[in-house]
RNA sequence: UCCUCCUUAGCUCAGCCGGUAGAGCAUGCGGCUGUUAACCGCAGGGUCGUUGGUUCGAGUCCAACAGGGGGAG
C-alpha cells in the first residue's frame, strides 16, 4: 500500500496507494473543512492546482449538513465532486479546541454545538461511524489533542485514554467496513501520536499505537503554541519508533520552512490551513518569502505575486490588481490568492519530491527553509 | 425676505447640568499552523466653520458672519 521509492537521509519519497488514487509523498493535503476550500474554490479548481488529497472535517460535516445525508447522497466524493483521495479529520481537535461546555469521559465527549448550542456526544465509535458515512479514503482516530503547555500527569492520562479510544476506533472501523452498504468498504484508519512535548511519553505512546498495526500514523498536538525547536525535537524523537512501511502524517503543519524541516525528519504527509487562510488575509507565499498584499508599496506593482510561479493567478494578474481587489472587498481577491498559495504549497511539495529523487534535498532545504518563512 | 435645523478625524456621526474630544468606516502596519477566521489586534489622524462676547475655564452658553438642509411667503 505504501511504497518508498527514494530516501535521502531521513527524507522519504514514496507512493501511497489508496482505493481512490495514488498519493505521491511527501504530500500536502488541501484543507476543505466543510467540504469546500474556503475562498470559493471548487473541486474542478483543485485539479488545476496539483491537489492530491482533500481534507474534510468530521465535526463540521456531522453538524452540517449531517453525515447521514452525505451517505445517502453517495458519500463525500460524489457530494463534493472531488473524486480523488479524501482524508477526514476525526473531530477530536474541534471538540477539544472550540466546543464549550465539553465533558470528557471514558466513553467520549459531550459538547455544545457551536452552530446551534445543542448538546452533541462524540466518542470513538461515533466519530468512525460518521467518517464511514462520509466515505473518506482515510479516517483519523478520535483523539484528544494535548496542547502545550500541559502537566505531565494530565498528558499521560490523556494519552492512555486516546490509546484506548484508538482500539475502539479500529474495531468500529472494521465493523463499518464490513457493512454491506458501506460507502467506502476499504476505508483506511490512521492512529495519532500524542504526548505534548514530553519526549518519553511521546515515544511510549508511539510504541503503543504502533502495535495496533494501523494504515498510517500521524503526529498530533504539535504546532499548537510550543517553540518550533520543541516540535522538531519531538518529531526527531518519535520518528525512529514509527513503522517505516507506513505513511507518516504531521497534523496541522505548517509553514514552508516547517514542512522542509519535517520532511528532513521523515514525515510524508501534511495539512495546514495557513496557505488558504493567509491567502484570504492577503499574505502570499513566494519563492523569495512572504508578501502582504495589503501593503501600500504594492499599489502600483505590475508584476505577478511571484515571477517564478506558474499558477493561474500569476499567469494573469498583477500585484496591483490583486491589492485593489482586497481593498475593494471583492471576494475575487480571496479566490485568486487562495489559488496561488495552494498552488505554491502543492508545487513546493512536488519540488521536494523531485529533490529527494535526485538526492539534492538537503541542499534544497538549506537554501529555502528560512527564506520561505521570512517576510520580504 | 422671514423662520428653523445643521457645521467636531479623510467620510458618517457621538459628545449628559460648561471642566481643553470619542466611535464606526477609511488609511497604515502586524498576527494567523489537524479553520466558529472575507477574521483578530495595534497605530496615525481633529487650533471642534469664522470672528467676537460671557466665564477662572467654551465643542458645549450668547451675538454676528459664512456655508449647507428643510419650511413659509
Amino acid at each position: 500500500m505504501f511504497r518508498l521509492t527514494h530516501q535521502q537521509k531521513n527524507a522519504r519519497r514514496g507512493v501511497f496507494v489508496t482505493p481512490h488514487g495514488d498519493i505521491q509523498t511527501p504530500g500536502f493535503m488541501n484543507v476543505a473543512t466543510c467540504g469546500a476550500i474556503k475562498g470559493a474554490l471548487s473541486a474542478y479548481d483543485l485539479r488545476e492546482l496539483g491537489t492530491q488529497v482533500m481534507l474534510c472535517n468530521t465535526y463540521h460535516l456531522h453538524l452540517r449538513p449531517g453525515d447521514e445525508l452525505i451517505r445517502d447522497l453517495g458519500g463525500l466524493q460524489r457530494f463534493t465532486g472531488w473524486n480523488g483521495p479524501i482524508l477526514t479529520d476525526s473531530g477530536g481537535f474541534q471538540v477539544f479546541s472550540l466546543a464549550k461546555l465539553r465533558n470528557i469521559k471514558e466513553e467520549g465527549v459531550t459538547f455544545a454545538s457551536h452552530i446551534s448550542g445543542a448538546r452533541v456526544f462524540m466518542g470513538p465509535e461515533e466519530s468512525v461511524r460518521i467518517q464511514s458515512n462520509l466515505g473518506s479514503t482515510i479516517a483519523m482516530a478520535f483523539d484528544e489533542c494535548v496542547a502545550n503547555p500541559a502537566q505531565l500527569p494530565y498528558a499521560e492520562a490523556s494519552c492512555a485514554r486516546t490509546v484506548r479510544w484508538l482500539v475502539r476506533c479500529q474495531e468500529e472501523m472494521a465493523r463499518c467496513n464490513a457493512l454491506h452498504d458501506a460507502v467506502n468498504p476499504r476505508q483506511l484508519l490512521f492512529g495519532i501520536n500524542q504526548g505534548c512535548t514530553f519526549d518519553e511519553l511521546r515515544v511510549r505512546n508511539m510504541e503503543a499505537i504502533r502495535a495496533l498495526d494501523l494504515d498510517g500514523y500521524a503526529i498530533g498536538g504539535l504546532a499548537v503554541g510550543e517553540p518550533k525547536e520543541d516540535m522538531y525535537r519531538i518529531i526527531s524523537r518519535v520518528e525512529p519508533h514509527m513503522p517505516p512501511d507506513k505513511p507518516r502524517y504531521l497534523m496541522g503543519v505548517g509553514t514552508p520552512g516547517n514542512i522542509l524541516e519535517s520532511v528532513a525528519r521523515g514525515i510524508d504527509l501534511f495539512d495546514c490551513v495557513m496557505p488558504s487562510r493567509n491567502a484570504r488575509h492577503g499574505h502570499l507565499n513566494t519563492w523569495a518569502g512572504i508578501i502582504n498584499l495589503h501593503n501600500a508599496k504594492y499599489e502600483r506593482e505590475e508584476g505577478p505575486i511571484d515571477p517564478q510561479c506558474a499558477c493561474p493567478t500569476c499567469q494573469r494578474h498583477s500585484r496591483a490588481y490583486l491589492r485593489h481587489l482586497f481593498k475593494a472587498g471583492e471576494m475575487l481577491a480571496m479566490r485568486l490568492c487562495v489559488i496561488h498559495n495552494l498552488f505554491f504549497y502543492n508545487r513546493l511539495l512536488e519540488r521536494i519530491r523531485e529533490e529527494i529523487a535526485v538526492g539534492t534535498f538537503e541542499a534544497f532545504r538549506a537554501a529555502h527553509a528560512d527564506r520561505l518563512d521570512g517576510r520580504i
